[in-house]
Parts: C-alpha cells; structure tokens; sequence
DNA sequence: GTGTGAGTTGAAGTGGACTTCAACTCAAGG
DNA sequence: CCTTGAGTTGAAGTCCACTTCAACTCACAC
C-alpha cells in the first residue's frame, strides 16, 4: 500500500541487507529519496532494479557492469517492461555461455570418471610418459580463465 | 621427460601463476619438495591436484573445502584414478544444483522477457498494487543466497 | 666466472562485495 | 513525554583469492 518503501521493507521484500542497499546506493545502482528526518524512503520501482541486480550477481556478472547497464535505463520516466526485458537479455549469453562450461565441465567429469584424468588437456595427463611436454596448440587446461601466464 | 616440475613449468602446464601456486602451498592444496638451493621441485602428480583445484573451483567450491576434499586422499600412495574420480564425483551434485539454478534462471528470464518482471516472485512485482506485501511463505526472491536477512 | 632469467621470502597491497562499529537521530505506540 | 526499534553517517574491518614488492639466491648457457 506505501508508495514508498523504508530501508527496512526493501530490504525484507528484496532479501537485500540493509547495509548492502546503501552499499548499492553509494555505487549508483540504486536511489533514494529522503525524508525530513534523512531517512531512505524508496519508490516502489526500486525493487525491480534490486532484483535486476541480485540476478545479474547470479549471472556473474559484476556491480560495476550492473551500474553501467543500469545507467542505460531511460532517466526521465519509470523503466517499462521492455526496458528491463531488454537488459536482462542482454546477459542472456553470458548465462548461456556459463551454462555451456559448466554442462561441459559435468560431461568431462562424467565421461572421465573413470579414468581419473579430470578431463584436463584430453586425458593426455594420463599418458605414461607424458608425451605432451611443450607443444603448440592443442590441450593446456580446459579452463579460458587465467588469460596470462603465457604458452 | 623430468619426473619434477620446476613451479614455472607447473604454472605453464596448469594455467596457473607461480604465486597463485606459492599460495595453495601455503594453504595446503599442494606441495613440493625443494632442492639443494630451496627451489621447489614438483612432482607430476601435483599437476592433478592442481587441475582438480582449478575444477572445483569452477564448479564453486572455495578453497578450504577443495583443501579438505584434497585431505581425503590417501596420504601414503600417489592418487589412483578411482581416488580422482571419487573426488570429482564429490563436487557433481553441486555441479548439477548450479546448473539447474542458472538454466532456471535462463528460462524465467526467458518467459518473462515481454513483462519485464524479471521473474522474482513469480511475477508478483508486476502486481498493480503489490498484493504481495508481507504475507508467508511463497513468493520472495527466486535466489536462496541470502539465508539470514529476516522475514 | 659472469650474466641473465627463474626462483625464494615475508609483508603488504588489491579488488570485489559487503559488514560492523560507534555515536547519533527519527518515528511511532502507550 | 518517553521509550524503543529503525535509521543515519563515515571510517574501518572482513573474507577470499590472489598479486606485487623488495631484496635476495639459484641454475645454467656462454
């Protein structure tokens, strides 16, 4: 029934912590506007951006690139249903690509269970004899994360 | 050929930086015996661990649980296959549980993406006049992380 | 032998995402 | 009024997973 929202209730309704709300709102993700005695009072579309934000954080993706794609939400009127359609599909590879790994990872897992290889570098890490010491392209870890360290 | 690694060839071959290395040592994740000159000497089987470490980390598994899981091997033989395979199975559930959030997530992203209610609550966000305000149980954010934070 | 690149250490720094703290002020019921 | 629970602030602290630094020492090709 409020129109406006305390810290307290955003909190409660959004699952968010007090703290990790102003937390938000020092970042720029979020906003409120205040009360005579200085105190938060949300509008109701706060919520949405709280929970565009905890599914974004699931995504993986970081507060910082939240901020930028919430930046990109029209300022002068309330965010429509498309606006927020259009930014949650736009973390929509970047879930299906995590889903890929992780799919990949279980069937590597599964397909080596065996084997005990861990499915790395295409079970060459259970040669004897190690016959992949320093070659060019093929096997090195599964994993793309550490981007660096060289070979 | 060399039956021990030195730590820049067993960053080389894992993907993983030398103090990245240093630093599982010092939590107990790995080890390495040293030469004359106190250089360490890794012997291939740390390959594996290091790789199932990377793994369990991609699965979302911190460091204190992977060393603990690491623990479970048999300290008086080099690892067997089945011994791997045991600890990789170990992560499966979590593997699957993760899937399953982020395909879910995927799909409610996906049906809801022409109403904007970024599927928290069972579109209950997209109430008019919020019916949803401090009933029990159903409803609330899709995401289990929060486990304290009341209500 | 000498230079060079690889390795060593402990301590400190980083970045991300928050939480905690102390010292207050506000808001609302009795 | 007064109490009590909710809210306010800036600064500092925490946790995780590393990285960086300075000041060295090693290993090895020439």
């Amino acid at each position: 029934m409020p129109d406006s929202l305390t810290i307290g209730e955003l909190s409660a309704r959004s699952g968010v912590a007090p703290s990790a709300l102003r937390y938000y709102e020092r970042l720029g993700l979020i906003r409120a506007d205040r009360t005579g005695g200085n105190q938060r009072r949300y509008a109701r579309a706060e919520l949405r951006r709280v929970a565009f934000i905890r599914i974004s954080q699931q995504v993986g993706v970081s507060l910082d690139e939240i901020r930028d794609a919430l930046d990109s939400l029209p300022e002068a009127r309330t965010p429509s249903p498309q606006d927020w359609a259009r930014l949650s599909a736009s973390w929509r590879s970047r879930l299906d690509e995590r889903i890929r790994l992780l799919s990949r990872l279980r069937d590597d897992l599964d397909g080596c269970i065996g084997c005990g290889c861990l499915s790395l570098q295409r079970c060459t890490l259970n040669n004897p004899e190690d016959t992949l010491a320093g070659e060019g392209p093929g096997a090195r870890l599964v994993l793309p994360r550490p981007a660096d360290s060289l070979n």
